[in-house]
DNA sequence: AAGACGGGGCT
DNA sequence: AGCCCAGTCTT
């Protein structure tokens, strides 16, 4: 798809569906769209609409937010979060006064020098209040072009942003900014969402690579997940003579909460307070093959040991033990690595029962 | 390159 | 109950 025809499908969409009655859609000005911007980083249009009349009411020039108590502004912004956003703007404003005679710089790189204002937000004012030929790049506009373009990687790593910002200034048309830059904002926060596109209603759908691949939603790449923090446990088998190993339940509420588990222990010191628990005579530990589990916040390295019981008919006193039968399984809610560790020890058994 | 900043939506 | 972000600035 050309360009041309990317910012024809795009303004068509607008005209058709774009949204035109946003409180800082009305009454364009730098100003009115520079504190709409700021205000819309990290956060959603919902939450802005309770803030950005209010703002304006009680500041509604730049001049006005200039002359303006910086304790001022942070009351009008209480609630929003990201207050660095504000006392940025309040920053920008006094900028402007002093060094630009009140007026915005017409020219994106001179925007993005502003406090606050980076690249994108630069575009989005020179864009949609000054009609300048500016791309943006917002996470929204980030999704609707990795998707189009099937781009692969992290927009975090800077090739990547740079092949988007590529594509964003290619496909920005030279007619109708404004209205091109408010439709690609709303085609990402719309349709081409994070989880469940609505594809049949996109107007680049016959272009988009991702969706030709039915793959919309592995793009963008997410953030590479950084190395969890890594944790590991002993977990002894302990084998009767009846082919039975002792496990016990876990607490109600956490991690594999009332799930049964095998002991966790330190390091094989802990093996026998444990036995003494239980009143078991305990053979050699021999060492079973290790074994990771991943959780979403940590990695779990277990060293499973089997463990043979020699004492003659034990019995488990306490209600949260018992003993749990290989070859005659009761139904139990098992941790997945320990239903894995009690299957290994099954065969481990068997093995040395036959030989 | 990674972390800080903050509140809210999503699952 | 956690995960993830409609960026920008700092370290």
């Amino acid at each position: 798809m050309t360009p041309e025809a990317f910012g024809e499908a795009v303004l068509d969409w607008y005209d058709r569906h774009g949204r035109k009655d946003l409180p800082w859609q009305i009454g364009i000005t730098p100003y009115r769209v520079w504190v709409s911007e700021i205000m819309l980083q990290q956060t959603q249009v919902s939450t802005v609409l309770g803030y950005f009349d209010r703002f304006m009411e009680a500041l509604p020039t730049v001049q006005a937010l200039a002359e303006a108590d910086e304790d001022e502004v942070l009351h009008l912004w209480t609630g929003l979060g990201y207050y660095s956003r504000a006392r940025n703007l309040h920053k920008t404003a006094r900028l402007i006064a002093a060094e630009h005679g009140g007026e915005f710089p017409r020219d994106v790189e001179q925007l993005a020098e502003l406090p606050g204002i980076g690249r994108s937000t630069a575009g989005a004012i020179a864009s949609l209040s000054m009609g300048l030929r500016a791309a943006i790049l917002d996470g929204n506009v980030k999704r609707v072009l990795a998707r189009f373009s099937a781009q692969s990687g992290y927009p975090g790593e800077p090739k990547v942003a740079r092949e988007l910002w590529l594509t964003a200034e290619r496909m920005t048309p030279h007619q109708r900014v404004n209205h091109y830059t408010q439709a690609m904002m709303d085609l990402g926060a719309t349709l081409c969402t994070r989880s469940r596109p609505s594809c049949l209603l996109c107007p680049l759908r016959s272009g988009c690579q991702a969706h030709l691949l039915g793959r919309e939603t592995d793009y963008p790449a997410p953030k590479p997940r950084k190395a969890l923090p890594q944790k590991r446990t002993l977990m002894p088998l302990l084998a009767n003579a009846d082919g039975e190993i002792l496990l016990y339940r876990r607490p109600a509420s956490g991690l594999w909460g009332g799930l049964w588990s095998l002991p966790e222990l330190d390091d094989l010191n802990a093996l026998a307070p444990l036995a003494q628990r239980h009143a078991l005579d305990l053979g050699e530990p021999r060492p079973l093959p290790g074994l990771t589990h991943t959780f979403s916040h940590f990695q779990l390295d277990i060293e499973p040991w089997l463990v043979q019981v020699r004492s003659a008919a034990p019995a488990v006193t306490e209600a949260d033990w018992l003993w749990y039968n290989l070859a005659a399984p009761q139904r139990l809610g098992l941790a997945a690595p320990v239903k894995k560790l009690l299957k290994r020890a099954a065969t481990e058994l068997n093995a040395g029962v036959t030989s």
